[in-house]
DNA sequence: GTAAATGCAAACACTTTGCGCGACC
DNA sequence: GGTCGCGCAAAGTGTTTGCATTTAC
């Protein structure tokens, strides 16, 4: 892997610990979106010795540093996920309850022309579509 | 305006004590989005005897009965505002905590075209905008 | 060597809840 | 008058932090 978090921790200069390194592969090889709790879980299996204030602190260091994102799904706990991934918004299937992730340029592009136009610079967005399946007559 | 939150109460059976027309009063009255703490505050000048408890208690069932929308910022607590009032973005301010609501025609209509592109029907959407002052950070 | 990271447990902020009293219909 | 809501304080949940010890560089 080309740009691993371990070689964007050490370009950073952090210091690279072995509980870091967990968290960090942990992270890496996540598909979906844990919370502390379960990156502590899954870090546990690799070292037994991490403490939950650990992976708290780290999660933190590397949000500061723009390693992983923190996603807020409203729910009472922050969820994390690689910030080398693409970015994307959320389609809610309201009668399955999927979650489709897509991304637009247009869309992307309008939120900071409204930003600005309030005077603001954009730091981040969160975009939630709650839909359902069209109809077969409807037209796509 | 004809629909208060006390009639719509009413209409849905709920019993309407002291405390929950003076907190319907309070959030009708509001064109911020408070949280619980101010909320109480607010309700508190109108009626001392108010507990903290019972605001908890009362916004939750109040956006049970969909009297109100709850609002989540990801800063750790929740936001209300009453559900009848015209739909509406929100740009939170990372600095002051401010937020700004704003429509904007072009983002819903490229939502519902996002949303047919992926083979479905839009029903609603969230879109929160997170920023900062232009003319804090840079030049205009 | 030394500054920084860790584990533990206590502290924190926001929210919920058990209980006995008081209010609404 | 019975049920439901209230205030209080204590408990719950997710997260942060002070301190002594350990670790990376």
């Amino acid at each position: 892997m080309g740009n691993s978090i371990l070689k964007r921790c050490k370009s950073r200069g952090l210091r690279m610990t072995g509980q870091r390194q967990v968290i960090a592969q942990v992270l890496e090889s996540a598909n979906d979106h844990p919370d502390a709790e379960e990156i502590y879980a899954r870090a546990s299996k690799i070292d037994a010795a991490i403490s939950l204030a650990t992976v708290y602190r780290t999660m933190r260091l590397f949000e500061d540093v723009g390693l992983v994102n923190r996603l807020d799904f409203g729910d009472g706990r922050a969820r994390y996920e690689d910030a080398a991934r693409a970015h994307h918004d959320h389609l809610f299937d309201m009668e399955t309850g999927r979650v489709i992730e897509f991304v637009d340029p247009e869309i992307e592009q309008l939120q900071e022309k409204i930003a600005r136009k309030l005077g603001y610079r954009l730091l981040g967005h969160k975009m939630d579509l709650f839909a359902v399946p069209l109809d077969k007559d409807e037209d796509g």
